[in-house]
RNA sequence: GUGGGUAUAGCGCAGUUGGCUAGCGCGUCAGAUUGUGGCUCUGAAGGCCCAGGGUUCGAGUCCCUGUACCCACCCCA
């Protein structure tokens, strides 16, 4: 015999039970309906990609962490978002679009990085985004979290807060200050004010440099308490010493206005001054979305507004906004916590049991009863009664039918609900309409039960 | 890339001061008068104890090296 090869998967990727795996689609299919529903047309861009054209920004960090080889004499890169290979596409397709362009894309992408827990080296992005052709109305930065809000509610997912920013304002600020070349140092450690605290971040700052009064009234602006109105109200007091600063408070300000009218409850959404993350193209409005009972994992929706995404591949000015959901790590803090509804995880309706060796009726009735768009599948092994029973009851499946002799010869079918076990005796049509308003009732349960 | 931890059955874990013929739970498979699943009971299959070297009469247990994985940092969805 040859040598055996363990079988074993490369960590940070995901790969899920069947059962799992359908789970997953559910809440695939909730965002790709939804995204369709806000008018958003789908486009898929491929993995691979000229390195060239991913990394025509890239640099830093991203460009340590891209999956990068040559085939021949052909430098190729893992694409490791889906934002830069929209804009290659826009870029590339400019004659054809009609702008607004709105797309939604969800795909996997590559990040070369230690795995951890909700990290992943393949995940899938579920993103939106709407570019527009020179101009974008500001209104598109407050429609985007109600689309996300929109998505999430569908799931049943409730407890989540956006937190959003506005560049501008850090740029503008730091501006005045005149820490224009340090901002992204300062950025970094303003972020991690929510882990470190106040003190901490006071501490690394003035290690990487940056002390003294000024940057106290910084931070302390940055990281105030309190509402939003309250948090705009402390920023337009320092409105009319920077024209970018001003801009930004102009346009968060304009955000959080708007958002409410889309519909976004106010639990869910707040200002935070500290979020400045996100990959470096953003150049306005920032966003990052955290599920409120695990903010361990970190942001499950981020994304931002970006002036001119596609410079690198065309001339024409097009700005535009997005946000991407990362549905790999959202998956797998529902899964890991068991916040999925577990009665979603069969594709299959209902399992025929055929209890003669003649399996001609079975297999004639199973085909009428799909065609009215029940899912069936005929036990066809020869197994014992009580393990085609047992094969259903593992694959969640909640209806069997059975055909025997005496069902052959009343022609009424035997349905047995799995979950409470009744069993009755009915003709076809009445089967097919009983199981019908099982599934529809099971199918309209939201696929994410959190408990409070 | 930096720091820490772990490596024993498909999965999750025990293995006490070196005495192992290596166990437990879950899962898998098979049975408990052959048209009724989940619960229970019985039984079975399944391990080069990560790899290589060393100490020892004897190593799953101790030491060294390597590798893989996990956690944290960095960064991010």
């Amino acid at each position: 015999m040859s040598t055996i090869i363990t079988p074993r998967t490369l960590s940070g990727f995901m790969e899920l039970a069947p059962q799992e795996q359908v789970l997953f689609e559910h809440i695939k299919n909730v965002l790709e309906s939804t995204y369709k529903s806000f008018g958003f047309f789908p486009i898929d861009t491929p993995v691979l990609e000229y390195s060239e054209i991913l990394l025509a920004k890239a640099g830093g960090e991203t460009e340590k962490q891209i999956y990068r080889f040559n085939k021949g004499d052909t430098d190729l890169t893992m694409r490791f978002d889906l934002t830069v290979p929209l804009a290659k596409y826009v870029a590339k397709n400019q004659g054809e679009i009609s702008f607004p362009f709105r797309r939604y894309q969800i795909g996997k992408v590559y990040r070369g990085e230690r795995a951890q827990k909700g990290r992943f080296r393949e995940f899938y992005q579920a993103d939106i985004d709407i570019i527009g052709d020179g101009e974008l109305s500001i209104i598109n930065d407050a429609e985007m979290p109600s689309i996300i809000y929109n998505v999430f509610n569908k799931l049943g997912i409730e407890d989540f807060t956006f937190r959003i920013n506005n560049r501008k304002i850090l740029y503008g600020l730091f501006e005045m200050y005149d820490y224009s070349d340090k901002v992204t140092d300062i950025l970094r450690v303003i972020d991690k004010f929510d882990k470190i605290g106040l003190e901490n971040v006071l501490k690394e700052l003035e290690e990487i440099g940056v002390g003294g009064d000024a940057v106290a009234d910084i931070v302390s602006l940055l990281t105030m308490q309190g509402t939003d109105k309250e948090k705009l109200a402390a920023l337009k007091a320092h409105v009319g010493k920077n024209e970018l600063f001003d801009t930004g408070v102009e346009e968060l300000t304009q955000v959080l206005y708007y958002i409410g009218r889309f519909g976004v409850p106010a639990k869910n959404y707040k200002i935070d001054l500290t979020i400045a993350r996100g990959l470096d193209y953003y150049t306005g409005t920032v966003y990052e979305t955290t599920i409120n009972k695990h903010p361990e994992i970190g942001s499950v929706c981020s994304g931002g507004r970006y002036d001119n995404l596609a410079a690198y591949y065309t001339k024409k000015q097009l700005p535009g906004v997005g946000m991407s959901i990362g549905l790999t790590r959202l998956f797998y803090i529902l899964n890991e916590y068991k916040y999925i509804n577990e009665k979603l995880k069969s594709p299959i309706d209902v399992l025929l049991i055929p209890m003669t060796d003649d399996m001609s009726k079975a297999v004639e009735t199973a085909a009428v009863i799909r065609s009215s768009g029940i899912n069936i599948q005929t036990y066809l092994e020869d197994k014992k009664f009580k393990q085609k029973l047992a094969y259903a009851n593992k694959l969640s499946i909640p209806y069997c039918i059975f055909i025997g002799e005496s069902e052959i010869e009343s022609n009424l079918l035997t349905v047995k609900d799995m979950n409470t076990g009744e069993q009755q005796s009915l003709t076809v049509e009445e089967c097919i309409s009983t199981i019908k308003n099982g599934i529809d009732e099971i199918n309209s349960e939201k696929c994410v039960i959190i408990p409070e």
